[in-house]
DNA sequence: ATTATTAGCTACAGTCGTGTATCTTAAAGT
DNA sequence: ACTTTAAGATACACGACTGTAGCTAATAAT
């Protein structure tokens, strides 16, 4: 399983950044008038309303959920984290899952790959960046605690599937390769579930194993190693 | 990402078998002279001390890893599933995922593929039968837990590498393709890292997306439509 | 039988997080 | 300006878990 050393882990940089967020508490910004976490300046005011409270707390939770050591999200972690009071989650949520389903459906659409006409494999190595730039955002890495639990609640994932991933259409390179199916490049009857799910696979088994960003080389590995052979588009043939 | 609808969880299964075991405590053995949870009859004593208490707590630590919700693993819960004190533990380990490493590292070595002369299909689907049939164990699970968390303890990792995997010489596929690649049946160039790590990494996918055991077909979809074409023996040429 | 070791039990003080309740008052609407 | 709403602050009781300490006696060795 281990290929290469690990170059950081996944939560290094978001921690980082995390830390000097939950930095700036409520008295703090009351006494200095400083920004509130989600940067809008309030005038050395705590309180907000609207879609100003429900994005800190949005951002808070999906943050908290990409670097919760254990996995664990709490409550009490997110209201610290979007300076906000535990009432005020607790008055729209029961338990941290449901306040991160809500977060992570908000916060969708992600980027599609937007497919040109004549670079199957550039669109695909493009489709993977993608994935990758993804998998490494808060929202990614709230979604990997969610899916790869073993001790996983079924009911959040079926949540998470319907609420978040349903309006994707599928994986990042699926898109590609059936824009590329439909204009002949390929017989479409290739587009088989295991082969869909190909490039997103490799990617996201090589982040386990390493932590880190698999790398434009791998990427392309991916690509050349993989896709196109497994779509008849050998490149060693 | 989603493709068919979950057939069930990574957890339940072992979560009720856990209960049961659970469910026997100190004070119930020590009434009824029932088994412990190890299954080795103690004629109503409940101290244990060598290999029947290691083994009785290293099996507790990796099937609470498994099941644990949340993904958080405590002292306590381990205690609690093994029957034992939780001083007992303090003795001889400062945290549970110390004590999940002892744990894994005792419970290798994984059954290994044993490839035949002339079956390169077949061989490849039993290895990842074999992937499979760990994954689902409570040490895969286990395993997991660890490596799949965005929020991980990269030390955790690191080590958990060093101490249980390095002694497996790489996936599960790759000890079949290396061999066949040996003995002629494709070029070995052809085992770049992507290739080797494809079924796994397939596999990995699947049981994340469905919470299931991928089942046969899949399996053999696996290396007809991804494994056998990067190896230059597309089924489909 | 005696001795040494340590498992298991219990207790303690402390932290973290939960879920709820209540109050003040900032923010928004009229 | 006045009214309504609910955000934020605070308190409470409780459970889970931590890490430590001390004691009894079961287990293994001699």
């Amino acid at each position: 399983m281990p290929e290469g050393d690990a170059e950081g882990d996944f939560g290094d940089d978001v921690e980082a950044r995390a830390e000097h967020g939950t930095h700036s508490d409520a008295e703090d910004d009351t006494e200095t008038g400083a920004a509130t976490e989600n940067g809008t300046p309030t005038g050395g005011r705590t309180r907000r309303r609207g879609k100003a409270l429900l994005d800190a707390i949005y951002t808070a939770a999906v943050e908290e959920a990409a670097v919760a050591r254990g996995g664990r999200l709490t409550m009490d972690a997110i209201a610290k984290r979007a300076a906000t009071a535990r009432s005020t989650l607790y008055r729209r949520w029961n338990d941290p899952t449901d306040l991160l389903l809500d977060a992570l459906a908000d916060l969708h659409p992600v980027e599609q790959p937007a497919p040109g006409a004549d670079d199957l494999r550039g669109d695909l190595t493009r489709s993977l960046r993608l994935m990758c730039d993804w998998a490494f955002s808060p929202a990614g890495r709230a979604v990997m605690a969610i899916v790869a639990n073993p001790g996983r609640d079924s009911a959040a994932v079926e949540a998470l599937y319907e609420r978040v991933f349903a309006a994707r259409g599928g994986t990042f390179t699926q898109t590609v390769l059936r824009h590329y199916a439909e204009h002949g490049h390929f017989d479409p009857a290739r587009l088989t579930p295991v082969v869909v799910d190909l490039g997103e696979a490799l990617v996201t088994k090589r982040m386990m194993d390493t932590g880190a960003d698999p790398g434009d080389d791998y990427l392309a590995a991916i690509v050349d190693q993989a896709i196109l052979p497994a779509i008849g588009l050998d490149p060693a043939h």
